[in-house]
DNA sequence: GTTGCGATTGCCT
DNA sequence: GGCAATCGCAACT
């Protein structure tokens, strides 16, 4: 197995070219989601492309913040280009990117890139198609946790920067009981990367 | 105060 | 495919 060298956090720099973070995720998460597929997300510098998203909407059934601010969900009332992170299931971490208020995109995989012995170690184990594919395992690799809830994507630790284009596919949401036909979840067409195959 | 249910995962049969 | 682990929160009593 390769030594993948994990690169040094701060990522800044060329944002001052491209539309800022707030600006970015100011919107509609349904739209964000799929655009978000192919961008770099680290965490202290471990991390890879964002293979697979779900939007989750203010008056969506399905979303944690249907029923309006809790303590736990408060970051999803916060400004955009925030982290929402929750604890799934009483076990698993979940991060969301804060879009518009009450509105959240659900990163779901990643593609490892930077950092990969790092993240298998965290997540002990050597399959590579495995590391961040799904939302809890993603999290277990980055080492994110309920220390980032509500944290700017913009600022260390978080790295966060655009990717080339990529073809996306579409399904409905995963796990979800309420509201389950909506098509709002978003990967990069035929990525071994998925926590489900697309189709 | 108690109960039931998840935006999940890994181990078991 | 079944199921346990474990906790925040809503909806009860």
């Amino acid at each position: 197995m390769t030594a993948h060298r994990s690169r040094a956090a701060t990522i800044h720099g060329s944002m001052n070219t491209s539309p800022s973070l707030p600006d970015f995720f100011a919107g509609d998460a349904v739209e964000i989601a799929p655009a978000l597929l192919g961008w770099h997300l680290s965490v202290d510098g471990i991390g890879g492309i964002i293979a697979e998203t779900e939007a989750y909407r203010r008056d969506d059934p399905a979303s944690h913040s249907f029923n309006g601010p809790t303590p736990r969900n408060a970051a999803m009332f916060g400004p955009p280009a925030h982290a929402y992170v929750y604890r799934s299931y009483g076990i698993h971490w979940c991060l969301n990117f804060v879009c518009s208020e009450g509105s959240a995109v659900l990163i779901r995989a990643l593609v490892p890139l930077t950092g990969i012995d790092a993240m298998m170690a965290r997540r002990k184990t050597e399959k590579l198609a495995q590391l961040c594919s799904g939302p809890g395992k993603l999290c277990a690799a980055l080492g994110v946790g309920h220390n980032h809830d509500g944290a700017p994507l913009a600022h260390a630790p978080f790295g966060l920067r655009p990717g080339e284009p990529v073809t996306v596919a579409v399904s409905p949401r995963i796990g979800i009981t309420k509201n389950p036909e909506a098509p709002w979840r978003f990967g990069i067409a035929g990525s071994p990367f998925v926590s489900k195959p697309f189709r």
